[in-house]
DNA sequence: TTCGCTGCAAAGGATTTGCATTCTA
DNA sequence: TAGAATGCAAATCCTTTGCAGCGAA
């Protein structure tokens, strides 16, 4: 099984890679380069690796406070279709989005049920299975959700547990 | 792996067992038996075991044309409390809800592409892996939710495509 | 000078809530 | 009879849309 994660923060180099990306889709798909679009990827980008609507529009507002719900929105979804965010729902009522790395690796995701802290991971054998059980069932897998939830043995390391302290 | 489950038509006898458990329910939590409530879990036993709002609260006007969506909702809150459903969200922005087998095995879901069925599947070697994981991340698993997505091989038999015939 | 993009506000869809009324225990 | 439950409508929450004006190419 693959280590957890450590999200370091962005480097300008990467960050700078994500814009190129985004250009490059932009172009492709004939759509212009915009002030906000700008700033909506930049702020995305500071924010940690899963993030809700809320935070995005309250952080981009304090870059440029005459962006509004709308734009994020539509640029949201601009961002999905570049493949830069993928559009993730873990409770009802509330999306959430993510950032997808650069080196586009698959990833499931354990929620710890103290903090609500994401932490990914990948497990080979568990996709093989996914795809017998499926075959088996005369079907042929396009994806999937796999979300894991915990209680977390070590409190003191837990977000929530430090909130209490 | 555990074969598809099939889905037989609710017997009077079950469906009895299950109107007892809500009683025993109501009763436990000093709540009120009332005719809207028979009603709406009567319609809800006869429905596929996985259900949307808009549907039972077509079905249930059908028997009491008075019953309204307040209701409904109050009731599906109660019903998962109760545990004789669970709520599930496939899908941004709209709730399913599911039965829950008196025998509460639980499962994981096929979702299919083409018609949006939902199979059920159980597996032990892939529970097995998801306790080891989050494990090794130092956390106790105390639920998971894991759905796969999928297109039909034999088109034939998918309701999206009898449809289209 | 085009259109795509934006902000605003209004519209939508799903779910919830407030309240007067009805009804169960 | 108390207070739980209901129906209705209004209110929320999140997201989408329509539109006139703005701005990138």
């Amino acid at each position: 099984m693959q280590k957890k994660k450590v999200l370091e923060p962005r480097e300008a180099k990467e960050r700078l890679r994500f814009h190129e990306k985004f250009e490059a889709y932009l172009k492709q798909s004939k759509l212009r380069q915009t002030k906000q679009r700008q700033v909506i990827l930049d702020i995305i980008l500071s924010l940690s690796k899963h993030f809700d609507v809320e935070t995005l529009l309250s952080e981009s507002k304090k870059v440029d406070k005459s962006i509004g719900v709308a734009t994020i929105y539509r640029n949201l979804q601009l961002l999905d279709e570049a493949k830069i965010i993928a559009t993730r729902h873990f409770e009802i009522g509330k999306n959430y989005f993510e950032i997808i790395d650069l080196e586009e690796k698959h990833h499931d995701h354990l929620i710890c049920n103290d903090c609500g802290e994401i932490i990914e991971f990948f497990n080979k054998e568990i996709e093989d299975l996914q795809e017998k059980i499926v075959k088996g069932l005369g079907f042929k897998l396009t994806h999937h959700k796999m979300d894991l939830f915990a209680d977390c043995l070590k409190k003191r390391s837990c977000k929530f547990f430090k909130n209490k302290l």
